[in-house]
RNA sequence: GGGCGAUUAGCUCAGUUGGUUAGAGCGCUGCACUCACAUUGCAGAGGUCACUGGUUCAAAUCCAGUAUCGCCCACCA
């Protein structure tokens, strides 16, 4: 006799917090998560995108995990060996300025007070602390990850795969260092790559000045003009610009802009009229003088530099556009990334003004030690005092900030690394081409492809502490024969000669050169860390433990699919493909599935500095992870973004407060309905943080947690009628017609969510569970069993199908939904712990190792579901007449049928169930039933259900409804009518679809016939 | 500047290869709480499918253009 003793505590509302403490617990304890190597089995692996050490998890993340978690889930279930590798990442640049901003609030120091040891170990704190909570994060969402591989990129095994990675890109060549120009953050004192700048709109101003010619002749100007946004950068100036064939490049432009206006759309003419008359104009002001100087530029002649008193050439280079401004142009090369090619094209030297922190060095003479910004003044003042400033205008600008440190970014000459990319783009590119890796949706080949085509190397050094420190080693005073015999048998070290820099380049595959490795000399070692993305990239091999050769590495790799979003495309995707290819010579994942992105309200991307980020936490604190999950699931379309309008909670009265741009980033807010005040994640002043937090929340899981609701109470009144459950194959003779077509139903319902999840469609699959187990399971089989349940004869064949029903429906959720279903399934197994219809099988002792289901496709029956479909049409029918005459719910009515003998005899076997379903018992069936004197009536497509309420009925209300029936009616069969009397549409049209319009009239005909009848028979009696 | 996507009910979204009277959830209206569930049930109202053209017998669906919004990439002395 099973112990049913718990039957009698199921709450009446799902518990998810309950469940979530008993459930993940027991299956980490049972090991389910964990997954070794086995033959018998296919592997299915998927590896986590590393969530930065910088913070906690976001929605966004919430959503990526639990679409991974659905997936990994079902092929557990489907019997593969199923791998989810976690992990985080270190995030250099990222992770070292929040905990340098933290350092700097907290202690106010700075990372040279504490020095590089000291910062890193600060750093290692930090990551501990938040790796630990973002690791909670996932198990709270019952991620089931195999923790006892929990990976981080700047662990042991993945900085052994970054050594010789590198190892074998230097040795191929195809890493190399160069002085560039790179986006400098001064703040960080770091290169930050192209993807790390922003751009903010800032007001500043325009100065044009002028340099004096040198040897001026006779005839010739005294000066050039130019012109800037950053007049400081005048100090590094090595030349001025003039376009070296000024009269074509003019014409062209005249001529440009005179194929626009002839083709434009007339209210664009005015702009182009105006731009073609300064064309014109500028050809006869400036373009004299423009030739002149170009021939001067041509001759060689030189122009002084003011402040610093350097004479710089004037050079002819087609970068300076003959239509802007005066038409020459001051050339910075080692501050402008334009100017630097015009260095390179020009062989102009480069002279660099800055340090690293932002002041000027000795190449600004006078200005030296001066920020940026006050040099920039002290440069317009001496400018004017020797009078070569000439107008300011004002100018909204676009300067570039850093995304990391939010400071302005500089432009700025620095030795850097880089990866040759050439060949490692292209073998990433035809991966995708020839469609051994196929990204999901497809339209992101493009923005993969279109980035990889333009192969550019790739900076891969960072001047930061935190990260992979390139194990390069510098000496400038060996010889390559002392080298050799330094490192005679070793194939692990080797060295190129650095012409530039005139020194040797020594990396070594694994183990750190000593200082005294040569002999005589002394090495010093690279002070730079590598990019972040670059030990990312590695992330599939690196964390199964390549480039030892292992078994993990053998069965696991390459995974099975990748899940991100699409703003790591270029960044991310590209580089593993890449970097898979030349390590391992295979790709790392056959697909991408690209997934939406959470918007809030206003269409914004959610984000701390907006303050509209909702926190994981707070949805599953007041929804259940089951909830989060499946409304998230049920969110994720193939072809949208998502928005979510998010609200504060008051924590005083729970109220929800719509979130405003206004209020969403203010210290506290007044909750509108109890006039409570709240803190946000804005609270800094102590008074701020003192009140309470309100949380910001979606009520976009509101379906999701009435859904477990619903689904829980099912389940509940499942368990408390299994009392006596036997089980046992039920004959098919058994089956009573709900009950084959739920079964029907369930073969249909179990191969469309296999199929939708296989297909990445995570919605469709939420979608028809969710319709089915509610509208389906809940609304029509759960009620009908309830009278058979009561009889002993029927009640055994009830429970069977019952239970085998709500166990397949839990299987199919559990991807979406582990902790309820878990729950139900260890109650179900101790009441029923054999379950089945025709075959029977034991339960499994927890539903995350239970078979997926199996669609039962000979079950498919559509004559049943035709069927069943009339019935649920006439039970509509009969309840609406009882909802629309107010009939009180408890006073049983009659009502008659007059249908097609066959429909009847359909319907009839299920004649008992409208008294239970609608208080409501039919007293005729078939073509011979008359339509009572007086009645209210449903017409239904050769069915017209009557209900004879003689002297309850509310007439007028009956006649203006059947009036409004009748004039809809009358529009639908002159609409169809209109339709087929074209000749054209009989014609063309298929005959299928002809016969079907045919039909649909006659259709139309016949209930508007009855229709007017009825209300014929209604306007007489009245 | 280049590319991608979106625009369907008050809100958030579905809508297969063009083919019955365009759907769901929330919200709204009415009725109903001993009987699994009020986080519920039953019923109802609510839409010129952004706009303008075109293709077609037939367009929410295909094509072109316009408008608005979002995202990505590039660039701006």
């Amino acid at each position: 006799m099973a112990d049913d003793s718990f039957l009698n505590d199921l709450p009446k509302q799902y518990d998810h917090a309950a469940a979530q403490e008993k459930w993940y617990p027991f299956w980490e304890e049972q090991g389910y998560f964990h997954s070794e190597p086995n033959p018998d089995r296919k592997p299915y692996t998927i590896v986590i995108p590393p969530p930065n050490v910088t913070g906690a998890l976001h929605l966004g993340h919430a959503l990526n995990n639990t679409l991974q978690d659905i997936l990994i889930r079902q092929k557990r279930m489907q019997g593969f060996e199923t791998l989810w590798m976690p992990g985080t990442d270190h995030a250099g640049i990222a992770t070292q300025a929040v905990v340098e901003k933290r350092l700097f609030l907290d202690e106010k120091k700075t990372r040279h007070e504490l020095g590089r040891e000291g910062l890193v170990a600060r750093i290692w704190q930090w990551k501990d602390a938040y790796e630990k909570r973002i690791l909670g994060q996932l198990k709270e969402m019952g991620c089931s990850c195999d923790w006892q591989r929990t990976r981080f990129t700047l662990d042991p095994v993945c900085a052994r795969a970054v050594r010789h990675t590198f190892f074998s890109l230097f040795k191929e060549k195809l890493i190399y260092r160069g002085n560039r120009l790179v986006n400098w953050d001064t703040h960080l004192q770091t290169a930050v790559a192209d993807d790390e700048v922003f751009h903010e709109t800032v007001p500043g101003h325009f100065w044009h000045f002028r340099y004096p010619v040198i040897d001026l002749e006779p005839g010739e100007p005294t000066h050039v003009t130019i012109a800037t946004t950053r007049p400081e950068t005048m100090l590094g100036d090595t030349a001025v610009a003039v376009h070296p064939d000024p009269e074509t490049t003019l014409e062209g432009v005249i001529a440009g802009l005179k194929d626009r206006l002839a083709s434009a759309p007339a209210k664009e003419k005015p702009d182009l009229e105006k731009e073609l008359a300064a064309a014109e104009k500028r050809r006869e002001t400036h373009l004299p003088l423009l030739i002149q100087l170009r021939d001067m530029a041509k001759a060689g002649r030189k122009l002084m530099l003011p402040l610093v008193n350097r004479e710089i050439p004037l050079v002819a280079d087609e970068w300076a556009k003959p239509e802007l401004g005066s038409g020459c142009v001051k050339i910075t090369p080692a501050h402008d990334p334009n100017d630097y090619e015009v260095g390179l094209r020009c062989a102009l030297p480069m002279v660099n003004i800055l340090n690293p922190e932002g002041t000027l060095n000795a190449n600004a003479g006078p200005y030296e030690g001066m920020t940026i910004l006050d040099a920039r003044k002290a440069v317009v003042a001496s400018l004017e005092e020797q009078g070569l400033m000439m107008e300011v205008e004002d100018r909204i600008i676009e300067l570039a900030h850093s995304d990391r440190s939010k400071t302005p970014i500089e432009p700025y000459l620095a030795d850097q690394w880089f990866v040759k990319m050439d060949h490692l783009a292209q073998t990433a590119m035809d991966a995708v081409t020839d469609h051994r890796v196929r990204i999901i949706p497809e339209r992101y080949t493009k923005t993969y492809l279109d980035w990889l085509r333009e192969k550019r190397d790739w900076p891969v050094s960072r001047q930061l502490w935190w990260g992979h420190q390139i194990p390069i080693w510098y000496c400038a005073t060996a010889t390559e024969k002392e080298l050799e015999a330094a490192f005679a048998g070793r194939d692990d070290v080797v060295w190129y000669r650095d012409e530039e820099q005139d020194q040797w380049l020594i990396c070594v595959e694994e183990e750190d050169l000593a200082e005294d490795a040569v002999p005589g000399h002394t090495l010093t070692r690279e002070q730079d860390v590598l990019d972040t993305w670059f030990s990312s990239a590695l992330w599939p091999h690196s964390t199964l433990g390549w480039p030892e050769e292992n078994e993990a590495l053998k069965y696991y790799y390459p995974t099975s699919v990748l899940i991100t979003s699409r703003d790591i495309i270029s960044l991310w995707v590209a580089r593993m493909v890449l970097a898979g290819l030349h390590n391992c010579g295979e790709v790392p994942f056959p697909d991408v599935y690209i997934h939406p992105k959470i918007l809030d309200g206003y269409g914004e991307g959610m984000s701390k500095s907006k303050g509209n980020g909702v926190d994981p936490i707070d949805v599953m604190e007041k929804f259940g992870a089951d909830s989060m999950r499946f409304g998230l699931a049920y969110i994720t379309t193939e072809s949208q973004d998502v928005r979510m309008p998010v609200e504060f909670e008051c924590p005083h009265c729970q109220a929800l407060i719509e979130q405003t741009k206004k209020n969403r980033v203010q210290p506290r807010v007044k909750c509108k309905k109890c006039d409570g005040e709240f803190s946000t994640q804005w609270a800094e002043k102590p008074e701020d943080k003192a009140l309470p937090r309100g949380p910001v929340v979606s009520e976009r899981f509101e379906f999701a947690r009435n859904f477990c609701n619903k689904l829980w109470n099912a389940s509940r009144f499942a368990l408390m009628n299994l009392e006596g459950y036997v089980p046992g194959p039920v004959p098919e003779e058994d089956l009573t017609v709900e009950d084959r077509w739920i079964l029907s139903r369930l073969a249909t319902v179990t191969a469309q969510v296999t199929d939708a999840l296989a297909a990445y469609k995570y919605a469709d699959a939420a979608r028809t569970v969710y319709d089915f187990a509610w509208n389906e399971f809940c609304s029509f089989f759960v009620e009908m069993v309830k009278t058979r349940l009561q009889e002993e004869t029927s009640r055994p064949v009830a429970q069977r199908v019952l239970a085998h029903t709500l166990d397949t429906i839990l299987r199919l959720l559990h991807p979406m939904i582990p902790f309820l279903t878990e729950e139900v399934w260890q109650m179900l197994g101790k009441i029923a712990p054999q379950r089945g219809i025709a075959a029977l099988c034991d339960a499994a002792p927890s539903i995350m190792v239970a078979p997926w289901p199996e669609a039962d496709t000979e079950r498919q029956d559509d004559q049943i579901e035709a069927q069943f479909a009339c019935f649920q049409d006439v039970l509509k029918a009969v309840r609406e007449i009882r909802s629309r005459q107010n009939v009180p719910p408890k006073k049983e009515i009659e009502f008659s049928v007059r249908c097609e003998a066959s429909y009847a005899d359909l319907v009839r076997p299920l004649e008992p169930y409208f008294l239970s379903l609608a208080t409501a018992r039919a007293t005729g069936w078939g073509p011979e039933i008359a339509a009572p004197a007086l009645s209210a009536n449903v017409t239904l497509t050769g069915v017209e259900v009557f209900v004879d309420l003689a002297d309850l009925i509310d007439v007028e209300a009956e006649i203006t409804r059947k009036e409004d029936e009748v004039g809809k009616l009358e529009k639908l069969v002159a609409g169809k009518k209109g339709k087929l009397a074209n000749a054209n549409f009989v014609e063309r049209a298929p005959e299928a679809v002809v016969q079907k319009e045919r039909d649909a009239l006659a259709d139309l005909e016949s209930q508007l016939a009855a229709a007017q009848s009825v209300l014929e028979k209604l306007r007489d009696r009245k």
